[in-house]
DNA sequence: TAGATTGTTAATCGATTAACAATC
DNA sequence: TAGATTGTTAATCGATTAACAATC
């Protein structure tokens, strides 16, 4: 079966959908257009009936989309129809904080445990979620059938981490490390990266420009 | 001074160049050309080359660009020559992950405050960074010269704080919460979105994805 | 049936890559 | 000078938008 090759651009915009939808449905509104969801999510109909067009006609012409339909169908082109097992590597403030994400749950993905090189913290938990130290990592991804790992390490440690996860299973990084962990794991390991530093860069060049345009007028 | 208008898509590479140049820059290298640039990167060195000539002619013929040169005039692009005053509002683990931070700080990203609503952290701080309560912003924002808030509510409450923020001049939002605050503010209020469970469906889509490659082989 | 709205093709627009003259 | 590498123009590629026939 030979899948037609999805844009990056196509891919970024799904999620977004999804949550459009996902707020369509809380309202109880059982129906949308092309045209309608394009006046509230500032993206042009054009591009909503092509994007969705990817993946299979999921409309009706002369109706529109069912809302709930249309949003479990993206739920499981983003595999979010089945559980996925996560592990948060580093348990300072933004692994707590990612363990806190009560509605990463509700999107399939679970957290099954924090890990930290702190003896300290050892044994403790949040949200019942218990906190191991780095050296169960290996028995602990076997045994739990781990497919993600949250890497929220400082980018000295977060390389050699990293190949100790992918070498024992983890098909999956978040990664939230200043560094490029995907040019540096086989290719067949999914990254994503959060890069923040980068993230509130672009917010200052945004802040910096729209400065000087005032003053120029 | 009519100012070209620079594509988004560049603006997203620009703190990438600006992390790598920092590395070579720690690694005590002096010239880079962007042919280098572009095997350590992973971009074409074309595409490097019309980047930085959106911005003016940084490099020499024959030469390359020297890095330190490059690296600090990157920086002057994406503002990070002066600091900008910041606020956390919101002092869960995620507020407080920010706070700890301190390489935003040496970007130029000064935290001043945290605030939050609940009595029981008031006064206390993180780094030296004091925990505010959350009716005392319209007046810190004034007399503090506030230009960034880093917004780490739930979506109920973002909004209505997001509007607070903005009526009390701050200039720019860095949204952490599940909603399009720019869709939501005055245009000219910078917006930059951070939607972690997006970027969680991203990873999970091409996790998804990659597994079905892997059985069609 | 008439009206609405999709699915899809064609046209446009923008971004990336290639090529090479300019020049250090 | 010869070699290297930029800055920049032209060619290609891909993504977005427009248009409309199909059809519910």
């Amino acid at each position: 079966m030979d899948e037609k090759w999805i844009s990056k651009a196509v891919i970024k915009r799904l999620p977004r959908y999804y949550r459009y939808l996902g707020e369509l449905l809380e309202d109880g509104v059982e129906r949308i257009s092309s045209g309608e969801l394009s006046d509230r999510m500032k993206v042009t109909a054009s591009q909503i009936r092509q994007d969705l067009n990817n993946f299979g006609g999921f409309g009706q012409q002369g109706y529109g989309y069912n809302v709930r339909h249309l949003y479990d169908e993206i739920g499981k082109i983003l595999g979010l129809d089945r559980i996925h097992n996560m592990i948060i590597i580093g348990a300072g403030n933004l692994g707590q904080a990612l363990a806190n994400y009560t509605s990463f749950e509700r999107s399939g993905f679970k957290t099954v445990a924090l890990f930290d090189i702190d003896p300290a913290i050892k044994g403790k938990s949040i949200r019942g979620i218990e906190i191991h130290m780095t050296d169960e990592l290996p028995e602990f991804i076997k045994a739990n059938n781990v497919e993600i790992a949250a890497l929220t390490l400082p980018k000295a440690e977060a390389v050699a981490m990293a190949d100790v996860l992918v070498h024992n299973g983890v098909k999956a990084i978040w990664n939230f490390a200043h560094t490029d962990l995907n040019l540096k794991l086989p290719q067949d390991v999914v990254v994503e990266n959060v890069h923040l530093a980068e993230s509130l860069m672009r917010l200052s060049y945004n802040l910096t420009t729209r400065e000087s345009d005032r003053k120029n007028k």
